[in-house]
DNA sequence: GCTGTACTTGAGTGGTTGTTCAATATAAGG
DNA sequence: CCTTATATTGAACAACCACTCAAGTACAGC
């Protein structure tokens, strides 16, 4: 065969994700990647195509290791809202952990991201309407087991809570401590778990 | 006395306020800015100093008129909480009416740039803190009259508030049509009005 | 109409951008 | 040990970046 390759393909790719998440896509130069992956620009173009190329594939990496712990939360609990909460109260301790950014990163390159860079635009869009899309699975499965009173409509719910987690996520990028992001978690989580209806999955 | 300027200071600056609201700080070239306020280089950097101060200017001017329209709307209402629930309720047609984006311009800055602009990213900061303190305000003035149960903060009230109308206004960027928006937009303004006492003001 | 002054111009600055590709290095097979 | 196949390198590229400044231009007062 051939040589044999010295760089981890989903380990510079983990490197990349962290750079553009930490930076956005204008403001990380290809300068900035080889540093970061120690790859020169022939290497980096090899194997990823494109600096365009590269930050699709972050992208699509960030919403599946997010999309993985936001599974990993709902199992730990025994009923949809309960996870549901409980995911928004973990997101309240944003500030506590090192992470490349507190906002999303899918939520960042929406923002940033414009008509030239329709491609990835596109991606970031797509995969915020499959989170979406898993949020109002959980609220129908807790209508489903009589845990969310049937007149309510999943599907507003489930938008609602996008725009929850967008919300807090964009506020913790703010320049506040941990404990103010926690509150706001915390009545999130609240208002959230008012729409159980009382006595049916637990008791008040 | 010398020449006379053939440019309004506040058009151009309202002109580039457009296109950095659009496009973002990294993506706004000073060739684009060039052909949007049609002057050259050289009139731009004598009468706005830099790209970072012109940016800058903007998000002044784009929070000094984004304050005024939310007083506007809070004194067409007879309470504070009524001024609230209006306030977001007009914000569920940003897709109807053309916008540069309908994201936040304070939000996008907050989240677009980073430790190199940090005197640009203060100013955000500093102007999304005026209008925090500013819905702090209403819920405080709410709480005088016994619009709001005095057990209630009005501290955590108006973050709440705040990461509300960023997660709306997020949201409302995605690829998603008017009626989404405005439904979610009512959600929001629902939840607010059942913060008020019953009978205090209006009746239910 | 001349002069002084301030505004405007646009070619030019040095540096950076994303990208390419011929040359080189490194492995396995024969 | 030589060939073959692939991975890697890094100099070079054209395009673009934010920015400067000497020259040109238009106006008010004289």
């Amino acid at each position: 065969m051939a040589r044999a390759m010295i760089h981890n393909r989903q380990d510079s790719l983990e490197r990349a994700l962290q750079l553009f998440w930490k930076k956005g896509f204008h403001a990380t130069s290809l300068k900035d990647l080889e540093k970061a992956l120690d790859m020169r620009p022939g290497s980096i173009y090899a194997t990823f195509g494109s600096k365009d190329g590269l930050f699709q594939e972050s992208l699509e990496r960030y919403a599946r290791l997010g999309l993985a712990e936001f599974e990993r939360t709902l199992s730990a609990y025994p009923s949809p809202l309960a996870g549901l909460a409980a995911y928004l109260r973990g997101l309240g301790g944003l500030r506590d952990r090192e992470l490349p950014s507190r906002a999303c990163m899918l939520v960042k390159s929406l923002l940033e991201l414009g008509q030239r860079e329709q491609a990835a635009w596109r991606k970031a869009e797509d995969l915020l309407a499959g989170m979406e899309d898993r949020f109002i699975d959980r609220f129908d499965a807790a209508q489903k087991i009589g845990e969310l009173d049937s007149r309510l409509d999943p599907v507003r719910l489930g938008r609602r809570l996008q725009a929850d987690v967008m919300g807090l996520r964009a506020f913790a990028q703010r320049d506040v401590d941990s404990a103010t992001v926690h509150a706001l978690a915390e009545d999130m989580a609240l208002s959230l778990e008012a729409l159980r209806k009382d006595g049916v999955i637990g008791k008040r």
